[in-house]
DNA sequence: GAGTTTGAAACT
DNA sequence: CAGTTTCAAACTC
């Protein structure tokens, strides 16, 4: 119900039954909660245990997803319920009334308090689909309901997918709270960014408030929180007290910010509840409230008037609302999509197929569909810098009405927690690289653009013109990189769509099966690698090399044909490259790179370096920019269904990796191919390093290993096999190296994983 | 913006 | 595994 969907979900609901909230609670109603328990507790969790989930991403899982949903809706109208004035009946019954407000589940009792007349007690005691209709009903409600800055977002979300039905009834809702608000909600698209920003924000208030059991109501304004101690402590018996105070104030308004304390302590604080009560905050009036004979208007004029003086609540609300409404669709599918990718639930799947448009003839509707969880132009962009993704995101919803900002924001919460912090500082070292251009970058369409980001910009916001591949293949840079095609892209055919996740995931299986490295990232580099390559000037530390090496012959390594080049890497043993006169690094100084010298075709080489370097800085800290993001796939990365993320790998040591270590790394062929038959005269593997390797295995990803066989350990002199070898013996068996290859490899994101994924 | 070049990916 | 073809990015004009 409340926005804190993901957390609510992910937290245990134990953690609700010990939170102080719920202890006290339980201490101020006389009346133990005993009909509806379990519901109960759903509420609680999803009211209070996701506090931290707030910033979690919606799309934590589908699956719980799925059930917060249900759960959220049952919660969405028992506080529509209260909110509606129903709740003055059950108010009558002060047990009742206590046991609606923990039990908002029980739409049994509810019902039973409720005039039948009212849609709302059908509503609750009905299944979700009733929800929707209560809604319907009661529109005003679910705009505030959405007020709480989790379950704003969550809560509609949450309704839009449960029920297609229910969500159309809503939308008009939202769209006429909207427009009575305010005209803050037609900003929505930017509103989503802003929405889960504010959510950020707010998820301070959140937890100051959860944190302060005293403050069981989530008021944001300390006099509100206030008047309802106030109110609690009028009766002696503060259930009641607290009950009836709150049948006056839903009668005279809904927004009653009793009623939102109550949702908190029965575990919904921020659906309804939090609504209501940022209105009241933000309406000084507030206080009035019972002043108010018609609560509806009262809200509405409240509504416009937070919005006029108190953007935050009704900004939120608005943003909501319009996410609700005029989104439904582009959320759903959003959030569908997340989950499909997440999950692979083929339900969802069918849902998104409905929701998406098959086209991306949309900007809106395909940046949102495959934003919303999967693709890394969003995950770059929310890992980037969560910061930085905020004001993206604020930014952009401001200029850009796309859905795609939408679509972002939600990314951005979800990996915020998780990715943002290493992606981000890694990102802001790069001015140019940061998410403004990013965001910018994923809303141009020209070919330009693209190759400008290509240029600098991390690989996030990756966009094709693939016209025969059907971006189902590693032609396509989009699919290669994990990611979704997005509206940039100029791709003809394209199948590389959430809608055709199916075919892409089992395009990547197929991919995957001949080179299990296929997706990982082109570059591996440690984390350290950057500061080397800055201390050298030029060449990049042997740590950080392409996996494959290079095939060049006439770029000379020294455009971005070269792979390795546009990787920001110097060309290592495994290149086969010819004439390398690699900026960051020729074959023949690559470290340990015996074999490489004897292959190597010498070349002078200083002048290109020294001629280069100036423009070579550029290029490595945008290469930087973009090893940091391969490293971190969790940050930037993956999008596509497959790509999981894994936890970033960082040296625990510091110190660079010695450029030997490197070599050692390269030479065993982590990339080289299956080569295996030209045994690297220079460099067998030595025993040292296999020992190395047996005790770092742990560390090392497994497609990595996979492709680490003994066999490939040795670099052949013969150029690198393009493909990768299938997955070998694992690494256990085969004698491992601890060099900052492992490392690096870890780091690499892993792609094909099953787990969900980001544009 | 169109055409060329380039090398990876895919295919045989 | 080598050779060839296909493909799309990178580059040039």
């Amino acid at each position: 119900m409340d926005t804190p969907e993901k957390t609510q979900i992910t937290t245990p609901l134990s953690k609700f039954e010990d939170s102080p909230v719920f202890n006290y609670i339980s201490s101020l109603s006389p009346i133990k909660p005993v009909k509806s328990i379990n519901i109960a507790q759903s509420f609680h969790s999803l009211s209070f245990a996701s506090l931290p989930s707030v910033f979690t991403s919606p799309h934590v899982s589908s699956h719980k997803e799925t059930r917060f949903l249900k759960r959220h809706n049952y919660s969405d109208l028992s506080k529509p319920e209260f909110s509606s004035g129903n709740g003055n009946d059950v108010c009558k019954d002060e047990e009742v009334a206590v046991d609606a407000a923990q039990l908002y589940g029980n739409s049994a009792e509810l019902q039973d308090n409720f005039d039948p007349g009212m849609s709302i007690g059908e509503s609750s005691a009905e299944p979700p689909s009733e929800h929707l209709k209560f809604a319907v009903e009661l529109p005003q409600t679910l705009k505030y309901d959405c007020g709480s800055p989790d379950s704003r977002c969550a809560t509609q979300m949450d309704i839009v997918s449960e029920s297609a039905d229910t969500s159309l009834s809503l939308v008009p809702f939202t769209n006429e709270a909207s427009q009575k608000s305010s005209l803050e909600g037609q900003v929505h698209p930017a509103g989503l960014y802003r929405i889960e920003s504010e959510k950020e924000a707010t998820g301070c208030d959140w937890e100051s408030l959860i944190s302060d059991a005293a403050d069981l109501l989530v008021f944001n304004s300390p006099i509100d929180a206030e008047g309802f101690k106030e109110l609690f402590q009028k009766s002696p018996n503060p259930v009641v007290g607290f009950c009836t105070s709150f049948n006056e104030v839903q009668k005279t308004q809904i927004v009653n910010p009793f009623g939102s304390g109550e949702q908190n302590e029965m575990g919904n604080p921020s659906t309804r509840p939090g609504e209501t009560i940022e209105l009241t905050q933000m309406d000084p009036t507030l206080d009035n409230f019972a002043a108010n004979e018609d609560p509806n208007k009262y809200m509405i004029s409240n509504a416009s008037k937070a919005v006029s003086n108190l953007h935050r609540g009704m900004r939120r609300r608005c943003l909501d609302f319009e996410k609700v409404g005029s989104r439904r669709k582009s959320i759903d599918d959003g959030s569908s999509s997340s989950s499909v990718f997440v999950q692979s639930d083929e339900k969802i799947i069918s849902k998104n197929a409905q929701l998406v448009p098959v086209k991306p003839g949309q900007d809106s509707s395909r940046c949102i569909l495959p934003g919303i969880g999967l693709h890394l132009n969003a995950l770059a962009i929310n890992s980037k810098d969560s910061k930085k993704i905020k004001h993206e995101t604020f930014f952009s919803s401001i200029t850009l009405p796309g859905s795609a900002a939408s679509f972002h924001s939600r990314t951005t919460d979800r990996e915020l927690d998780e990715s943002l912090t290493l992606v981000s500082t890694e990102r802001d070292n790069d001015p140019n690289e940061n998410g403004v251009p990013l965001v910018e970058d994923c809303n141009q369409t020209s070919p330009k653009k693209k190759r400008r980001r290509l240029e600098g910009e991390p690989e996030a916001c990756k966009r094709c013109n693939c016209k025969k591949s059907k971006c189902l293949k590693l032609y396509c840079e989009c699919f290669a990189a994990g990611v979704y095609c997005i509206e940039p892209c100029a791709c003809q055919d394209c199948f590389n769509k959430p809608i055709h996740e199916d075919t892409v995931l089992a395009t990547r299986k197929q991919i995957e099966s001949r080179n299990p490295l296929a997706f990982a990232p082109k570059v591996i580099r440690s984390s350290e690698s950057a500061p080397e390559i800055r201390d050298e000037s030029i060449k990049t530390p042997a740590s950080a090399r392409h996996k494959r090496g290079c095939n060049c012959k006439k770029s000379t390594c020294l455009k971005k044909y070269c792979e390795c080049y546009q990787g920001g890497v110097g060309c290592s043993i495994n290149c086969r490259c010819e004439g390398c006169k690699n900026v960051f690094g020729r074959k023949d100084d690559f470290p340990n790179s015996g074999s490489a010298s004897m292959e190597m075709e010498d070349e002078p080489e200083d002048e290109t370096e020294a001629s280069v370097k100036n423009g070579v800085d550029k290029i490595l800290q945008k290469t930087e920019i973009q090893n940091n993001d391969e490293q971190n796939p969790n940050s930037a990365l993956p999008t596509t269904p497959l790509r999981f993320y894994r936890p970033l790998v960082q040296f625990s040591s510091k110190g660079k990796p010695p450029r030997s270590f490197l070599g050692v790394g390269s030479s065993s062929g982590l990339y080289t191919g299956h080569r295996h038959g030209k045994p690297n005269t220079l460099r067998p593997q030595s025993k040292f390093e296999k020992q190395c390797q047996n005790a770092t295995d742990d560390d090392i990803p497994e497609i990595l290993r996979e492709n680490h066989s003994p066999s490939s350990g040795i670099k052949t002199s013969s150029p690198n096999s393009k493909r990768v070898s299938p997955p070998q013996s694992n690494w256990g068996s085969s004698p491992g190296r601890r060099s900052g290859r492992k490392l690096i490899l870890q780091s690499i994101p892993s792609f094909p994983s099953l787990t969900p994924h980001e544009c």
